[in-house]
DNA sequence: CGCGTGTTTGATAGCAATCAAGTTCTGTGG
DNA sequence: CCACAGAACTTGATTGCTATCAAACACGCG
């Protein structure tokens, strides 16, 4: 699993010069929940998910990291989140003192801040989601944010029905059927039950709005 | 999910070196949202909430911070968040420019991730809450938060039952059934509508977590 | 082809929102 | 100190959205 250490410009991606390149298969576990949060990952391909679970069973999912996205950022020593492979992926990880070392303290505290406050914003981004938005609301805003993400005229779900539903804060059922109805609406078109287009921009965005 | 950042000895609390006493009325704001964010702020007495508009209207409450937390800190430059003091109330106030100068850049940079990492832990539990916890759960978590913070007998809440729905994603006729309903059950005891006392803290924790 | 997994669709139930009065609290002025 | 007005809170009736329960349907794989 520990291939290479990738060479590239430090100044474009710090990781590089302090990482190893990992692969990981469709389902592996990059970190587990509770573990000691000691690597810093970036993402370079594929997409990993991250979770936890309540007191009581259910799960809240984090988020979906894509390629350019840090991950393993958490509060504290311990990983809060455990993170998952979505699909066969490959990853930059660099633990923080290695960072320190080959980047000087003051840009590994750079990077990790900027990780760090994006990751904030996120959140807060996903609580205002999950207080104030409508089944409807939440779908439309996730199918979009996924659209921007690629970047492609068809976009890609690498995650299933429920890691989206455990992400919005609703049941399978419900997710699915807000996309039929926003299929039906002609806001988006689903080639496949993983795979769509989006049709109507304007009105999606002012749904997840 | 009210975590508090512990109090510490003035050696290590950097606010008083580097800022400057400020004093807010009850209802005034400290600062509006999208609002260059400058100053980091201690709370010294009072209680301050954060919040946040949605683009149709909705209100989101991002936090209640009390004696001892750190105001301020935003992902970017600008404040997601409007800042209003709940009740009269005193804190320091000190630019982050004249923290590093006091302190050193590092011991600045260190507050500061310290600061956003509580924040950031805030925002993943309060999701979690968002995403999983039903009415009684959320208003049943909220109480005890708000009895942990202040760890006396009696506990005021600041904050009316506006600001409370808001904050938990509810309306304010859920959370004054949901209160209606634990003091029905015994495991709390509201002596006036803004002041309570905790009768089964072993239930309540059962509901909440 | 059959099986298992994942997704969609349908019927129903339940929780929280909404709409609508009351009731209590608070601050102000007589 | 009391009276009053307005705000805040509580309670009640009803609606509506989403969860739940249940079944059918698609798809991938051995």
């Amino acid at each position: 699993m520990l291939t290479a250490i990738a060479p590239q410009p430090s100044a474009v991606r710090p990781f590089a010069c302090a990482g190893v390149v990992m692969t990981f298969a469709r389902g592996e576990e990059l970190y587990a929940q509770a573990e000691p949060a000691d690597l810093l990952y970036e993402i370079v391909s594929g997409c990993v998910r991250t979770s936890r679970l309540a007191a009581d069973g259910r799960r809240q999912i984090g988020g979906f990291y894509y390629p350019g996205d840090v991950l393993g950022i958490e509060a504290g020593g311990d990983h809060r989140f455990a993170a998952e492979a979505l699909t066969d992926c490959t990853a930059v990880a660099a633990p923080r003192s290695r960072l320190a070392a080959r980047l000087g303290v003051e840009a590994a505290v750079r990077l990790e801040t900027e990780a760090l406050t994006a990751e904030f914003a996120r959140a807060q981004d996903h609580v205002l989601v999950l207080g104030c938005k409508t089944a409807c609301e939440r779908v439309a805003r996730f199918l979009l944010d996924a659209a921007d993400r690629q970047c492609a005229a068809v976009v890609d779900l690498p995650m299933g029905r429920q890691d989206i539903a455990d992400f919005l804060g609703l049941t399978i059922e419900t997710v699915s059927r807000m996309i039929t109805q926003l299929q039906t609406a002609g806001l988006v078109d689903f080639t496949t039950c993983r795979t769509f287009t989006v049709r109507d921009r304007v009105a999606l965005t002012r749904l997840g709005a």
